[in-house]
DNA sequence: ATCCTACAATGGACAATGTCTAAGTCAAAC
DNA sequence: GTTTGACTTAGACATTGTCCATTGTAGGAT
């Protein structure tokens, strides 16, 4: 992820302290962080950054491909450096935390052609539901 | 779920005229509704019915699982009456339609044990992306 | 090194969605 | 018919996200 830089540099992205600050805050070790606790983040660096610069900087790493929106619960959107690899999600019920997983097989062989009522299928995204070990045990 | 009314009048709930018309709402031909397209149809039927109410009612429907809650767009939480028969969705993604869709296969099945990180895994959600037959043409 | 200018950041208003509370209302039991 | 407590209401509030006019600045041009 260090190389995001370079990569927004290459499509003539102007390099700014705060989108500086946003790509750090999501290069950390918290994955799947929401909008705000990325904004909370970066104020610590960075204390003068808005939060309309934050949510427009996610929008077009978003865009471009460089980072997932991800909404397993209802609340708000949350933000997925992983982007490189393709994987799903593991949600806790009680606590909300979430893990990275890779199932076998293709999801997206099995709807078959009279499911798709005409459609263009062109991904799917599976999140699993569960309850994690440290609310199991609480 | 012409006797969602009877089974809730099971559960000991007071059956007023602003459940009533949730639940015909819900049990008309349109699924996938918001929260605020039910209070909007909820309205035409019950002038003076609240958003709170509608709200309310849905999460109780929610809570003993008569209705499934789905987030797939980022926008709000939409209701599916369909919950006795388990499903997964297929989403347009231009204009945001949604269709029910089995497809074969257990997912749950995929996810092997060195993935569930200790989480007690109890269901999946699969959200296939596409575009569908109108926005395709247009 | 300095200047220009297009692009980016700011902050605050606004919008959409959802939650909460205090007070009034009414379904159902008696 | 009374009573009672669950239900509803209206609107304030909270959260999340968007928009826009203004201000600032990165990076190229000079």
């Amino acid at each position: 992820m260090s190389d995001l830089l370079e990569r927004l540099r290459g499509r003539g992205w102007r390099m700014t302290a705060q989108r500086r600050v946003v790509a750090e805050v999501l290069d950390g070790d918290h994955v799947h962080l929401t909008a705000d606790e990325v904004h909370a983040r970066a104020v610590t660096k960075l204390p003068e950054i808005s939060r309309a610069t934050v949510y427009n900087t996610l929008g077009e790493l978003v865009t471009i491909g460089e980072v997932l929106e991800v909404s397993t619960d209802k609340r708000a959107k949350r933000y997925d450096p992983n982007a490189h690899r393709p994987h799903h999600h593991l949600v806790c019920g009680q606590c909300g935390a979430i893990r990275d997983v890779h199932p076998v097989g293709n999801p997206l062989a099995d709807l078959p052609d009279a499911e798709r009522f005409g459609f263009t299928v062109s991904g799917v995204e599976m999140t699993y539901r569960g309850v994690c070990p440290n609310c199991a045990t609480a």
